[in-house]
DNA sequence: TGACGCATGTAATCCGTTACATGATTAT
DNA sequence: ATAATCATGTAACGGATTACATGCGTCA
């Protein structure tokens, strides 16, 4: 802790929640998988020895023990700063890594109408998300609070679904000329 | 070989190259630099060993020795084929992994105003990227031919940075109301 | 002859997923 | 009772990055 021990990604992202309200693993993981799964994932068996390290680090503390032996865990005040640096430091370049539009680049070993209709379904798979998102950005009140950068984020989700729909509707089309 | 062996991703993208003409590890190492950074990377420590898997798996085989030990390979039929079959099977569901995004969702831990500043600096970013790309499309000539798919995947780089542009500068906006 | 670019490989490490493993509490 | 859900952990494995390591060919 003297020179700050390296912390993952999926580190400040526990560590950020933990800022809000104390929490335990499984509300974590679940978190993981509502709430954040727009933007990044994890699983139990990843979120677990993670929380021992961030409690090794003295960045969280653990603050209750529960029912079935579970445990809360909040962030310590060394653990609220290190999100703020963390937040303050430029983000590293993050490279593009996207199977679906790597197969885009094989397409034309397929006959133009099958390809075509590879983009036509992968435009209704995007619409769907799209709906999806809507949604879920209906039950969102519009007053200011937590919830107001989480529909931020939510709005990115939305705009991409929008564009990918568009994109692929177009390169259907565009590959059947 | 009798029952299909696995290949990864990355294999399928080498494999996907050298369909369209021989190839050593090290021309192939740039066009995951170069073409291919928009959709996937990757680096000359996983290429060769990847060679060398596709070759013992019989869909790539070694067409030609060069000078400095080179090793030109192109793709078999089995090869060929095995990129096809990839290509009909619906790819697996592609989990959102943003580092950039996931901090957003932190950044109520901040003063409005350098929220703001984040969300103008993630803007710039964008349009620099946009810039580029737009920059790449016109060397793509318009006539159809090989490139012709690898200008649509640009055209979703293109407008995916657009969107995050105009994203950010509303999210900026959004934050200080 | 020295620097640069071509060219290929291996090793250590990290991050993430899947599978394995166990047990407590609550509702039916 | 027993099924579902809560709750936490470990192990094996695969994919990817960084660092280590080496050597040939060309050009100034």
């Amino acid at each position: 802790m003297t020179d700050s021990p390296t912390v993952s990604t999926l580190g400040y992202a526990l560590l950020g929640l933990l800022t809000r309200h104390p929490m335990t693993g499984y509300e974590l993981t679940q978190t993981f998988d509502i709430s954040l799964a727009n933007v990044w994932s994890a699983r139990h068996s990843q979120i677990y020895p993670e929380l021992a390290k961030l409690q090794a680090a003295g960045l969280i503390v653990q603050t209750e023990s529960g029912p079935r032996g579970s445990k809360r865990y909040a962030a310590t005040d060394a653990g609220t700063e290190a999100v703020r640096r963390w937040l303050r430091t430029p983000p590293p370049a993050e490279l593009m890594r996207s199977e679906r539009l790597l197969r885009v680049f094989f397409f034309g070993m397929l006959p133009p109408e099958e390809a075509a209709a590879l983009f036509r379904a992968e435009a209704a798979r995007h619409r769907e998300r799209l709906e999806h998102h809507l949604a879920t950005a209906e039950l969102i009140p519009p007053a200011p609070g937590p919830a107001r950068l989480g529909r931020i984020a939510l709005e990115a989700g939305i705009r991409f679904e929008r564009m990918m729909t568009e994109w692929a509707d177009w390169a259907a089309a565009e590959i059947q000329r």
